[in-house]
DNA sequence: TATGAATGAGGTTTCATTCAT
DNA sequence: AATGAATGAAACCTCATTCAT
């Protein structure tokens, strides 16, 4: 493991046990077992390092989508594989605290990352609609985008829940309305949508 | 206006124009022209002013949530409240910074907002529920908290877009499918629940 | 009780209380039921009050060593006189620790109470000296200062001892020593201290 | 001199040229040729500094008190040793004045630094036995500790005179009356305890 | 007399960043 | 490559004092 990879983990530790308020520059380098300056040999600057630990974070979300897709299965399959890799999310901790840390990032301002998270949002929505496409024949209305959008969010909105200990909702009773929802709600609602236009 | 409610508004100000990690305790006595020193004359430190501003943002989201349920009007009088109040939330931007903010404090590890937290999801949640038993008969089945759950993260995941600037649909558009929730994807999934136990 | 009485008795009781650095005039002007404003219409500012409290506490001590002397007693009396009043002192708390506070004050540099302080115990010095000419025959040597010195010191710092809690002696055992001093420990002494010359 | 060594000298130094309560964090750190945030790059918080003065001030003291014991000299030799430890401090201002800037400290309720005190006072009094015992034959009486307690508030209270300024008698005068207590005083004042019990 | 809001200097502490070694 | 001492700006907070009312 290189300088740059070593630094990534640490900061992924750190901000996973301490939140990224306690993510100093030194707190990292003592968890990589680095001297404070040695960072700035590989890092021009703090921000830098949570730049790549985004994009590390996003490309994994991303080849999590993907993968959901390229399954070549029949739909029982790709429900299944969704259900799976939702449920995954809510025990991701480090990830999805990584997550918010960078929402809290943009929300102060910065437009860099605002870049990177647009970009992912439009990447993901697009996933989201193609595998409604492919499991309930979605068509292409003009409300697709905000169908997606709903649906992205409130997965995001339920983890921010279960990362903030303030759902008493088991996980899997969350889970099996979520189930519901994707073996009798969304057919129903999608043909909605469809007739709409 | 007295003392109080001027740093309030001071501060709300402060946090919707730069993000609550620029809401220091000067820009704060600046934007409501008093000195730093003049602050602690109303307030013991700064976490209380936040926490007032908490207390002020989460009764006024209590009250609507009750406003909803009292109004004794016709089911399709509640459905336009709802959404009425729902397009609302879009456009409270400073309060919805701030709810993040909170978020963002209790990822931080602060107990005791977490505990104001759980309190305001558990109150929230029990307004959804009613209004799901009032508009479409939910009766009382194992999976409701999921339900009510799934609904409130939805719309705090998507109201989350909004601020982070990374849904591309409009409010319109978004509201749209809202409406359609309502009028026709809510009323079959709330029958599908009732089946199911 | 006018304005001042109010004034200093309050400032007695946070002193004694939160001890001397707790001793803001906002909280000497709630415990006297006044605004910090109107304490100005009292006093110049702060010192003005604390030096008020010193002149109390020590012309309070004056007080008492005069009446030792004024006791027109056998030397018995005048001996148990002095073991009761010394005894007494451990048990004022207040009291010490009020000297004590300006003690601190003058290591920090206040002039005006090191004066005082120098009248004060130029003053006690005086009037040990006595005391031990009248019970003991001291004659006026050239060690005298520094003998009522080693004495009034010796009472000072256990006192200190006694405030700090650092000294598990009993009051009782201490007194006890002290009357063995008072009765067989001095005139001895007061005579080594007459052939010296 | 590393770090630690310079700031807790330039501390010494600010101490007793300043008193403590202008001992501040940006004081030592000038005096040290720091800046402020230097400081906190070898100790947590300010206290700590104190703390560590004050350990080196404790142990310098229990250095001297078991040094005058392990000398293994005629009793004119151990009784030379005493006088001259005890005329030295007379001149140890800034340790004095450190004394007395943490015996304020613990009037004000710092519960740590009691402990310490406690500790170091129960050593200084059990080293002052034992020289009673070697110098003046003092047997195991009811009242030991109230006699060693007596002669080691006389040396803090005198010392405080000597800080405070308000003794006019000269070190010389002082040190010649503690002299005739060691030569005469003592030798007879511990035979009246010996005879007590 | 009395109030209490307001000031402003100064306190401790944190932390990203630089730089001589 | 690497160290870690050092910087300096900026954070929160305290409090004696002033002043309009």
């Amino acid at each position: 493991m290189d300088g740059k990879e070593k630094i990534l983990a640490a900061a992924r530790k750190v901000i996973s046990k301490h939140g990224s308020n306690r993510a100093t520059v030194r707190a990292i380098a003592e968890e990589a077992g680095l001297s404070t300056g040695a960072i700035y040999h590989y890092y021009k600057n703090k921000d830098d390092i949570l730049y790549d630990l985004l994009d590390d974070s996003l490309s994994d979300s991303t080849r999590i989508a993907k993968g959901i897709h390229q399954q070549e299965g029949t739909k029982t399959k790709i429900k299944l594989d969704v259900l799976q890799k939702t449920e995954e999310r809510f025990y991701k901790e480090a990830e999805n605290r990584l997550q918010y840390h960078f929402a809290h990032e943009i929300l102060l301002g910065n437009k860099d990352l605002q870049g990177k998270f647009q970009e992912k949002y439009k990447e993901w929505n697009l996933r989201i609609e193609e595998i409604l496409v492919n499991l309930y024949g979605l068509e292409d209305t003009r409300l697709n985008k905000a169908l997606t959008s709903w649906l992205l969010g409130a997965v995001d909105g339920v983890i921010l829940q279960h990362l903030l200990e303030v759902n008493e909702t088991s996980v899997d009773d969350m889970m099996e309305v979520f189930q519901l929802l994707l073996d009798k709600g969304l057919p129903q609602f999608v043909a909605v949508l469809n007739e709409e236009e």
